[in-house]
Parts: C-alpha cells; structure tokens; sequence
DNA sequence: CGCATGCTTGAATTTAATCAACCCTAGTGG
DNA sequence: CCACTAGGGTTGATTAAATTCAAGCATGCG
C-alpha cells in the first residue's frame, strides 16, 4: 500500500496540465487506463497471488489485510482516492485487497510500470517517497500496536481519519468511518466489543458525538490528540539523552 | 532499517573481485569510508535528528527504536553484519540507533549515497529490494504484535533469530541472542517479565535448552515453528476463498 | 569478595477477550 | 406504507492473559 500523504488529487491535476508525452507524477502513468468498478466487499487480489498489476485508487477505498493459519485477520491498512498499490510489492502480492465501499480503480501492468519508473528520473523520487512514507506509516502502526491501549488506538485512529481530510477543522469537524467496527478492531489489533465499548467511552466524555454507524463528530480535538498518546507538537528538548525514562508510565 | 535478507558478506566480496570503479552493489559504496567503532550502548543517532549519513553494519549489532512520550520504548528491529541504515528515511531519523554489542559501522553520506543511486541503474533494484524486504519484515511484525499471544511471539522472534544464520540445522541449533530481555520485550511488545516466564515454559516442554544469558539451544525446531503461529510451508489451497473462517481460533 | 545489573519467579491486579443477550437500522417484501 | 428480518452494533457478566508489584537469584565485574 502507498498512502499518499503528499500528492493529493487537486495538486496532480495541476502539474499534468503542462505537460508532454513524459509523465512527471506516478498517477499520469495510470490516466489512461480504463475504470474499473469494485462492488462493496469484492477482492481486488488475494495475498499470495503473483503481482502482475498495480492499482490506482480513483474513487471509495479499499482494506488491505492479511489472514494467518487460524483464520485471524489482521488489516494493515486502509486506501483511498489518489493512493496507489502494490510499489512495495515482489512478484506475489503480500496481502490481499478488498474494496470496503463502492470502489474505482485503475490497472497498470507490473512490468510496465517498473519499466516507465526506471526509464524516467522524474518519477523515481515520487515512487521513493512514497514507500518512505508507507514505511514511517507502518512504524506508527508498530507502536500503536506494540504499547497502546484501547483507548489510544482508538483515538490515534479517529485523528488518522480526520487528518486525511485536509480541509479539516481542528474541533466540530466530521469524520467519515466507511469501514465496519470488525475493519477498525482488525485494523487496531482489538475486538468489535472493545472498539464499540471505547467509541461509547469517549462519547461519555464528550469528546465525539455518534451520527450514525459510519460517521462521528470530534467535539474536543486536543482532548483527543492528548489520548491519543502521540507527543505531536513536541516540547520536548530533552531528546537525545542518554538512556530513557524506563518503560512506566507517568 | 534495512535488513540485508539477500545479501550475504560472501556473496558481496564475490561481486566485487571483478569490478571496475563502478560499484554494482550497495555496499561497495561504503567499502572505501573508515570503520567508525561503537562501544555496546552507544548510540549512533537519535530519532528526530537530521539525517546526514547511512550507515553501513559492518560487525555487531544494533537496535532501532523510537520512546514516546510517556518514556515506552517500541523496538523497531535489530541490524546486523550488511544490513544498511537509512535508505528509507526522510530528512530526519524516524528512529534512534544503538549499538547492542560492541559494532563497527562505516558511514555514507546521504546526499552522495542518493545521488550515486540515481545514476546507477544497476544500484536502484537492490536499493528497492531493501525497501521491499524492509517493508515486507514491517508486515510480519504487525501481524504478530496484532494477534499474537507472548508464547507465539517469543517462538517467532527465536525463528528469526535461527534462519538469520545461514547454516543453521533445523533442529539441535544454537541461537545467539545478544540483546538482553527488555530489549526482547520491547521489540515484542510484552514486559521482561513475562519474556522470561515464555522462555522457561519452552524450556519445560523440552523445545529449548537455555545456554547462559545470551545463548539458547533449539532441541524442537518444528514444535518451534508450530507454536509459532506461522503457516509456514503452506498446504493449503484454499487461500482466495471469498470471505474468511472468522477470527476465532481452532 | 561484594556489589550491581539483569534475570527469574510468585502473587495480586488490570485489561481486554470471550460469551451471551439484546438493540438498532437499513433493506426487503408483502 | 408498514412489518419483518438479518446484519452490524452495543452492553453486560465472566474469564483469561499479561502486567504490575514484590522478592529473591545468578552472573559478571570492579
């Protein structure tokens, strides 16, 4: 999966429009390519199956996720519009893909594109930063996974949300959930019981208000990012000292 | 990080017997920098600095890891011998580095390392089959930290331990783990205590035989490799099945 | 030899999972 | 248009697993 934290579509659509037979973005590559539409819960690919297409998400999202030997799934991420899949891939897919809402996509053949990326200097540094990106996001989802609580995951997911919308407000803003809770407890390593138990938590709190299964107003931003257990705006200059705090906390 | 799971020292002093001054490995770009020594605990560099170099682990080990905010550590990974740091970075560390044992590095600047892997057409798939391989290791460890229990994640870490060793026999093989147990638990997301109790409830079933601190002895490499909770040597056929068997267990 | 650090073991506590019941809502068909 | 139903979601009681707290043991180093 590549998230595509820097590129969003209007930016895109704005550099193709001076712009020759050579593409200069990653998403140029895959204009041409016809739409395909995915039904709600219809597979994109199946982990293990051999790599031979890469995939631009143009409209809805998918899951991304991977099933081990006693039928556990564990969903390491979610895609949306201007996302692409599979850079980071070898010849077999290493997770499958399956289309959460209503789903668009564009195809582009394996070879061709690892072709074109060779061929052009211009795209290499896109693909480049977007696996970094992908990596730092996985690194994120290790510690969320490794020493959060319920609490944290829960409220680190519902920030991740809301920051992928970039025209978002700090507080009263909307948060749009197309997944199911089962996606969110698979995705934060919890049950569907705990994901709902906390949601209702934090809307005694009054920190969000329920507006229906796949929606949520965030009421107190700050309040959240604080549960949220990430040290955002860093005050910290005591980074870099030898040895740390111990594992405690408090 | 970037573990070398391709890459081993024999192979690469192979390459570069007959080999002109264009490198056509990664680490032929560091061969020519001085060995910089790293006493055990010393750290190479801090999360959050700008990140001027790669480095290359030329003997020992290292761990990479971030602290947030409460003093939690979250062990990211660990590097060993040809294993090459920082190829997925941004401008600054997303982790911090420190040595383990006593481990010499040499040191690359990111600028040239970057500049000498766009012009070099043979460099870039190996800088990509890092990432792949990096990304591919971010996976496996979001799957255990999401739905492994301490018993299934101790006995995974000490496979990868294991097969980190070329010439290991499945089964009577020794597994050196230089580390100590809070840095096992802090990469497995448990405490040191319950490491510990794992380890000696292996023991008690007979599967190993602890040899000193950092040192233990794999009597039952397949009851390892079932208890780990991998699918390894898949049988089944059954993978691309619409839906899944649920997320109970047995 | 003695201390310090890392490791092990045990008992109590806490958190989230599990098991079970019930509710709500969207979608269906009468 | 309304009643019914199925699936997803919530809530409560119980259980299990791992953490926390506490004590003691071993190993290695000065």
């Amino acid at each position: 999966m590549l998230q595509a934290t820097h590129f969003h579509p209007a930016l895109e659509i704005a550099n193709t429009a001076f712009l020759g037979s050579e593409p200069n973005c990653l998403q140029a590559l895959f204009r041409k390519q016809p739409v395909e539409h995915l039904a709600a819960g219809q597979s994109l690919f199946f982990e293990g199956d051999v790599a031979k297409h890469l995939f631009e998400v143009v409209e809805g999202n998918l899951r991304i996720f991977r099933v081990i030997s006693d039928g556990r799934r564990v969903i390491t991420g979610f895609l949306h519009a201007g996302d692409i899949v599979g850079v980071s891939l070898k010849n077999h897919y290493l997770y499958s893909a399956e289309a959460v809402t209503d789903t668009k996509v564009r195809r582009f053949s394996r070879k061709a594109f690892e072709a074109e990326v060779s061929n052009s200097p211009e795209l290499r540094p896109e693909v480049f930063a977007r696996l970094r990106d992908e990596m730092a996001a996985a690194q994120d989802q290790m510690v969320l996974l490794s020493c959060k609580d319920a609490e944290e995951r829960l409220c680190s997911f519902l920030l991740k949300q809301l920051r992928r919308d970039p025209g978002h407000c700090r507080s009263n803003a909307i948060v749009e959930l197309p997944m199911t809770r089962l996606d969110i407890a698979d995705y934060l390593g919890l049950t569907i019981e705990t994901v709902s138990r906390m949601m209702t938590k934090l809307a005694n709190k009054g920190i969000l208000v329920s507006a229906g299964r796949h929606c949520v107003r965030i009421m107190k931003y700050a309040t959240l990012v604080q549960l949220s257990g990430d040290d955002d705006e860093y005050d910290g200059d005591e980074r870099g000292l030898i040895g740390y705090a111990g594992r405690q906390r408090q």
